[in-house]
DNA sequence: CACCTTATTTGACTTAGGTCAATAAGTATT
DNA sequence: AATACTTATTGACCTAAGTCAAATAAGGTG
C-alpha cells in the first residue's frame, strides 16, 4: 500500500510536494528508532537529514550500486526490500544478504571504498543515500551520530556472524526455519506481523542464500506446512508453530540481543 | 619459538622488565599496519598504548571471555590464535570464527555490551585488552583512531560475508579450498609464508566451522593431496598449487580488497 | 481470452557427504 | 619405556539433498 502511495512519485527529489517531502525526513520517519538518529537531539537530527539523499523510488530489477563501483556512500532502505549478491566464477548469482527497512547497506564497503556487491531491489523500494564523506564530517560534530554508526556497524557482525552459524549448521529444514524466525523477528521490531508476512524474494533467491537446490527449499516449505509448522502459499507465508521452528532453527544463542535497546 | 620466549613470562604485566615491556608498546609492535594505531601520530599511538592492558599469555584451552559476559572491551592477537563459538542446543561446540595476530574480537558485542559468543585460545596466544569506554573516549580526541576502528569494523563485515558466501558455495572442497586460501592470505598480509604454515585447530575445529563432518576434512585434505594440490601431514600444510586451490575456492570478487592499505 | 513465459511444486533417481566402525599415529602420563 | 588417551585417517554403508524431468500455477501480453 505504501508502494501505492510512492508510485505517484514519478518526478525527483525537487519536485516533491512539501508535504511528502516533510514525511520523509529524518525527524519524522518511522524508521528512526532502528536507523542513525538514535540518541540524537532534534537539531543533530536536522543535520543529519540535510546531508541524506532521497531519490524517486527504485522498481523491481533497479540497482542501488553494482560490485566494484566506485564507493559513494551507505544507504537505508526506508520502504521495501533488496538484495545483496555477487556473480561467481560460473556466472551464477550468489546471494550473500536481505535487506528490509531500516537496514544499512554498503557498510562492508567503508574500509577498501568499493563496493564488493551488486544490490538489486526486489519489489518498489525507496531508500536514503547518507554520502559517506559527509556523515564522515558529521560524526565529529556528533558523537551520538558515531556512537550509533559503531553500534549498527557492530550489529552487522553480529548478524553476519549469526549467518556463519545458520550456514554451518547443515540441515535444509534448520536453514529455512532460521531465515523464517530472522525475518519474523525483523518485521517484528519494524512493528509489522511477526507471523504473517510476504516474502519479497523467489524461492530461488531463499535457495541461494541458504545454499540449498531451489526444490529443496520448496520441498521443504511443503514439509513444514504438512507438519502444521505455517501455511505457505507462494509469497504469502503465515507462521503457526513459532516453537517448533525455534526448536529446528534457532541454534545462535543470542536471542540475548533482541528487544535490547541498541543505546544501552 | 615466539611461544617459548613468552613462556618464561609468568608474572604479571607489571613484573615484566623494562626491555620486554617497551617491544609490547604500541609504538613498536610489528602489527600496527593491521591495528588500531593506523594513520595515528606517535603521541596519539601512546595515548592508545595508554589504555591497553597486556595480560599473561593464555594457554591451550583458557578463554579470553565465555558467551554471555558484560562486554568489557575488545582484543586484539599479538601472537598465537583463538576460536569463536558457542554451545548449540544439543550441547555442541560451533565454530563461527578463528582470529590471527592483528585481529580484533569482540567487535560483535559493542552493540547489545553482551559477548554473544565465548573466545577460546587454540596455542599459547598473547592479547592486548583494549577497555571500550576508554576506547570511545579516545576516538573522540583522535580522529584517525575513529576511522580505523570503522574500517576494520566494516573490514570485520566484509570477512563475515565472505564466509558466508563460502558456507552457501555447497561443496567440501571448494570449502576447505576457500578456507585454505584465506588463511594464507592472511598469513601473507602478516609477513609470514602463504604457502606454508601450521593450523592451529583440530580437524574438528575445522569441520565445525566449515559446517563439514570431521571424516570429510580429513578426506578432502587426502584428496587435495592426491590430486598434488598440497602437501599436509597432521597440522602442517604446504599448499603447492595456489592457482588450483584458488579455481576450486575462490568465488567471491573481492580479491578487490587484498593488498589495499586500510586507510585509502 | 488465448497464448506465452516464468515460478513453483512434485516425483524419480543419483550422489556428496554424513554416520558408524576400525585402524593408525601422535601425546601425555606414570 | 609402557600405558592410556586423543586425534586423524580410511573404509563401508546410508541418507539428505542435489539433479533431471514433468506437471501445475501465476502473471503478462497482444
Amino acid at each position: 500500500m505504501a508502494d501505492v502511495k510512492q508510485g505517484k512519485i514519478k518526478s525527483r527529489e525537487s519536485k516533491l510536494s512539501t508535504t511528502l517531502k516533510d514525511q520523509l525526513r529524518c525527524q519524522s520517519c518511522g524508521l528512526t528508532p532502528l536507523c542513525l538518529p538514535v540518541g540524537m537531539s532534534e537539531a543533530e537530527t536536522e543535520k543529519l537529514d540535510s546531508i541524506v539523499h532521497r531519490n524517486t523510488p527504485f522498481h523491481k530489477g533497479d540497482h542501488l550500486f553494482r560490485q566494484g563501483d566506485k564507493f559513494k556512500g551507505i544507504y537505508v532502505i526506508t520502504s521495501g526490500s533488496v538484495k545483496s549478491y555477487y556473480i561467481n566464477k560460473h556466472g551464477e548469482e550468489c546471494i550473500v544478504g536481505f535487506y528490509l527497512p531500516g537496514e544499512l547497506i554498503g557498510l562492508d564497503a567503508i574500509h577498501n571504498r568499493v563496493y564488493s556487491c551488486s544490490v538489486a531491489v526486489l519489489e518498489t523500494t525507496s531508500a536514503c543515500e547518507v554520502p559517506f564523506s559527509q556523515l564522515q564530517n558529521l560524526t565529529s560534530e556528533i558523537p551520538s551520530l558515531q556512537h550509533q554508526l559503531m553500534c549498527l556497524l557492530s550489529k552487522e557482525v553480529h548478524n553476519d556472524c549469526e549467518m556463519v552459524a545458520i550456514l554451518a549448521s547443515h540441515s535444509a529444514e534448520e536453514r529455512l526455519a532460521s531465515f523464517l524466525l530472522s525475518l519474523s523477528s525483523r518485521y517484528k521490531s519494524r512493528s509489522l506481523s511477526a507471523l504473517e508476512f510476504n516474502l519479497s524474494m523467489s524461492r530461488t533467491e531463499i535457495a541461494s542464500f541458504l545454499g540449498l537446490a531451489v526444490e529443496t527449499v520448496s520441498r521443504t516449505f511443503s514439509r513444514f506446512q504438512e507438519q502444521g509448522l505455517l501455511e505457505v502459499n507462494r509469497k504469502q507465508v503465515k507462521l503457526l508453530d513459532i516453537e517448533a521452528l525455534a526448536d529446528l532453527g534457532g541454534q545462535y544463542p543470542h536471542e540475548l540481543n533482541s528487544g535490547i535497546p541498541l543505546n544501552g
